[in-house]
RNA sequence: GCCCGAGUGGCGGAAUUGGUAUACGCGGCGGACUUAAAAUCCGCUUCCCUUACCGGAUUAUGAGUUCGAGUCUCAUCUCGGGCACCA
């Protein structure tokens, strides 16, 4: 009697494997490269948590498939450890950040091996550790030399409780993404990456990537391209232009007024001594208004400047307004209202009763009922455009305003660049420092890194300084015999991660923040692998990659050849786990219960597509632990039969298999394999059979597998499926009648090839002449592919 | 409001190009082993009618294309996700 005992085994393979580093990915190497990874985790203090397990095991299933396949397998790990966690409870409990970050590093890299991973750990990174934000602040460096890091005053969202300026990604819904508070606006300096020089490459190439199109749609969202054009109105009886930005020229004849954003510089000047107060009044207000309350209350509100401009195409006179539904951050800041052809214009309209003209007639075959259409059509109401089309109208009318120098083609995103400084402590210092005038300077790259130094108190304040401000020695700095202050923000997070997959195939470089032949071996990576950050992390990498492909240290322009987008684990209750509802799984918990890694790591497999969301089941885990231990049972515990007998089902479940971890069907390859061990339960299992099994299953249970290969003396070298022994000699044919299923008839396999000889069984079986008897035939339709026949009676 | 995605047993889900719907697992029921329980093993388990056989219905709803539709087309409903005054 020999028993399945996951702990014992699971501890003797992986000391074995932490002896013998079985999982060192080789630069070197004739065999074809594949590079896998997860996005790195944040090691927090709880430890993993079930979603992270799902993440990991997906990639190491895959690495362990391919490692079995032949490949080089680049698998290796790492830690996203700067951020706000660490700070905050190193304000809360005086621990500093390098302690706390130490810490749960060694935890999580404690679980990670208890899991039993295929991780090349010689690669581990973290990116807090000055070896590697040194070649951070080198990036920052040359993204500074070629102009894309530049400083801008302008209004920024800022949350008042990290006391901290954010990224557009990282407010979600107008709150901040980190502590839910409701972001505020606040005009500052601050530092940014230039990401939209490559707006149009990052859109353009969305298309030719192996993403998900859940992903791929949001980020295309996210750019948010429009064609359109710029033109100028004269401001009437001033020399002033106001510049607008419309995706509709074609409807210039309808403008009968112009909208400007609170934020507008030219306010002041075409504001009126009479409403000047009024105005005044309105735009602060406006500015103070957090983003929340201007998206909640969205019944129109404004103000007339007082002035008039001139429609350039009609020389009409129209009143310039100010109104808060207009964005100051997008195209230029002002419209031209069409409030016949746009909704918010419209109400806009309605509401202060201004003129509304009609310049687009609707086509007859659309069906649209609103006040106003916002389609294209017929142009009305034009002038010389009047009969055109509106793709016509707007190219003519493009080429007029062209031709007067008061406008031309343009197009607009609504992706913003990138802010990348932070006024807090935990994070790469932004290597830069001023002169006496408040000029910028490059620390030189012989300087790097720009040292975080330790300190004590770590509390930001309201000053939009962070912390670092207080530090005296880290303020001052020498540059080329000039004494200069330092930078005191740090670098967003999202800048430490935008690199990191390149400083994977070069862990250890002290000259260069990869070596160019080794990225270009392994990157891109092959799989890449999480269920978060779609827009933020996703898009910046892309960027970076063609950034430093441009400056010829790459020679890829996408990092990331396919994506796999994989789902939440959900509590039994379907609810999202968290601490505070108290639903929260514990993985390390449900191994050392008795279940050990290879259950859960099969289970987070099994328990349904990848990119799903799924709930956990303390019952269904079961099952898995069963199917394991009969697996083990057969190897163990039962006599081996001599016969070849599962030759066909063998076979079969190879070919599933294989299939199956192509497609990244890891539910059915596992499901596959149950039927597997439940035919070889009722059938006997031969040596082969089982030598088969545990190479099947390394890639989802690697302790029991190797455990069974070891008992029987076998290598673990992926199986082929013989395509002739998947044909047994008889077979079944279905029978339809009317499309009806109506008999299923054994056949012998050469006749399931042969056309005629299907359609005179399956006339010739009793229960189907129970339904052609005394009707006539009018088709037969015989799919020997499918062994099926129908025939179709009146 | 706009843009995606999805609706299959009591539950998680399977069905790869239009061809046997409900694989696999959970749960449930019955049995074997056991003094007993757990563990393990075997069998049944979409619904309706039926002791059973036979039969009928069924992939959110309604229509359509087809010899044949979970799969394709159109409409409707429901749920999930994303964006949200972007001119």
């Amino acid at each position: 009697m020999s028993q399945y005992k996951p702990l014992e085994i699971e501890e003797k393979w992986q000391e074995r494997w932490e002896k013998e580093k079985p999982f060192a990915a080789k630069d070197n190497d004739n065999r074809p490269k594949m590079f896998l990874a997860e996005m790195f985790p944040y090691p927090s203090g709880a430890g993993l948590h079930v979603g992270h397990v799902r993440n990991f095991s997906i990639v190491d299933c895959l690495a362990r498939f391919y490692t079995q396949q032949g490949m080089n397998v680049l698998r290796p790990f790492g830690y996203d450890t700067f951020g706000l966690p660490a700070e905050n409870y190193a304000i809360k409990t005086g621990i500093s950040p390098q302690e706390v970050t130490k810490t749960n590093i060694d935890n999580f890299r404690k679980q990670a091996k208890r899991l039993g991973y295929a991780i090349d750990w010689d690669r581990e990174i973290n990116t807090s550790d000055p070896e590697y934000y040194k070649w951070t602040q080198w990036c920052f460096l040359q993204l500074f030399k070629k102009g894309l890091a530049y400083q801008a005053e302008s209004y920024q969202w800022w949350c008042p409780v990290d006391q901290t300026v954010l990224a557009n990604e990282q407010v979600e819904n107008g709150h901040c993404w980190r502590c839910g508070t409701e972001v505020e606006k606040k005009k500052m300096k601050q530092w940014f990456f230039k990401i939209t020089a490559y707006a149009d490459e990052l859109l353009e190439e969305i298309d030719s990537l192996d993403w998900p199109e859940k992903i791929k749609t949001m980020q295309k969202n996210w750019i948010g391209r429009s064609e359109g054009a710029e033109l100028d109105f004269a401001v009437d009886g001033s020399d002033e232009k106001v510049r607008v930005f419309t995706t509709r020229p074609d409807t210039l004849f309808g403008a009968t007024f112009l909208v400007l954003a609170p934020e507008h510089p030219l306010i002041e000047k075409l504001t009126t001594e009479k409403v000047a107060k009024k105005m005044q009044k309105y735009c602060s207000d406006a500015i103070k208004k957090s983003e929340i309350e201007r998206q909640e209350n969205k019944e129109k509100t404004g103000v007339f400047t007082g002035s008039y401009a001139i429609n350039p195409l009609n020389g009409k006179k129209i009143p310039i307004w100010v109104a808060d539904y207009v964005l100051s951050g997008y195209g230029t800041g002002a419209i031209m209202a069409v409030p016949a052809h746009d909704e918010r214009d419209y109400e806009f309209a309605q509401k202060f009763d201004l003129e509304i003209i009609k310049v687009i007639e609707k086509p007859d075959d659309v069906a649209d009922d609103d006040a106003c259409y916002h389609g294209e059509g017929e142009l009305v109401n034009s002038g010389d455009f009047n009969g055109m089309q509106s793709a016509e109208a707007r190219e003519k009318i493009v080429k007029w305003l062209k031709k007067e120098q008061i406008g031309e083609r343009k197009v607009t995103y609504r992706m913003r660049d990138w802010l990348i400084s932070r006024q807090r402590y935990w994070g790469c210092p932004i290597p830069i420092a001023y002169d006496k005038n408040g000029e910028a300077h490059a620390i030189p790259e012989d300087q790097l890194p720009v040292l975080l130094p330790k300190i004590d108190d770590y509390k930001p304040d309201s000053s939009g300084r962070s912390a670092l401000a207080k530090c005296d020695e880290f303020l001052k700095v020498t540059i080329d015999g000039e004494e200069m202050t330092r930078e005191t923000d740090t670098l967003d997070g999202y800048a430490c991660s935008s690199w990191y997959l390149w400083r994977y195939t070069d862990p250890h470089n002290a000259k260069e923040a990869w070596n160019k032949e080794k990225v270009n071996y392994w990157a891109p990576t092959d799989v890449y692998c999480g269920g978060d950050h779609a827009v933020a992390h996703l898009l910046y990498v892309r960027f970076w990659c063609k950034f430093f492909a441009d400056e010829g240290y790459l020679d890829f322009r996408e990092p990331i050849k396919k994506l796999l987008y994989n789902g939440y684990i959900n509590a039994p209750d379907g609810k999202k786990m968290s601490k505070s509802k108290g639903n929260v799984i514990d993985p390390l918990d449900v191994i050392s219960s008795g279940y050990g890694a290879d259950t859960l790591r099969t289970y987070e497999l099994f328990i349904g597509p990848y990119d799903q969301d799924a709930a956990w089941s303390t019952e269904a885990i079961g099952g898995v632990y069963r199917f394991l231990n009969r697996c083990y049972t057969l190897t163990f515990d039962k006599e081996y039969i001599k016969e070849d007998t599962n030759l066909i089902i063998r076979n079969k479940t190879i070919k599933k298999v294989t299939e199956d971890m192509y497609r990244n069907y890891f539910n059915t390859a596992v499901a596959a394999m149950m039927e597997f061990v439940n035919e070889l339960y009722k059938n006997g299992a031969s040596a082969e059979d089982l030598k088969t099994l545990a190479r099947l299953l390394k890639p989802f249970a690697p302790h029991l597998a190797c455990e069974m290969l070891e008992k029987l003396d076998a290598d673990d070298e992926w199986p082929k499926w013989d395509e002739a022994a998947l044909v047994a000699d008889e077979v079944e044919m279905v029978v339809q009648v009317n499309g009806k299923l109506r008999a299923r008839i054994m056949i012998a396999a050469d006749d399931a090839e042969d056309q005629a000889k299907m359609e005179e069984l399956a006339l010739a079986d009793s229960r189907v002449k129970t339904y052609t008897d005394g009707k006539t035939i009018v088709k037969k339709i015989v799919i020997p592919k499918n062994r099926l026949v129908n025939i179709v009676v009146k």
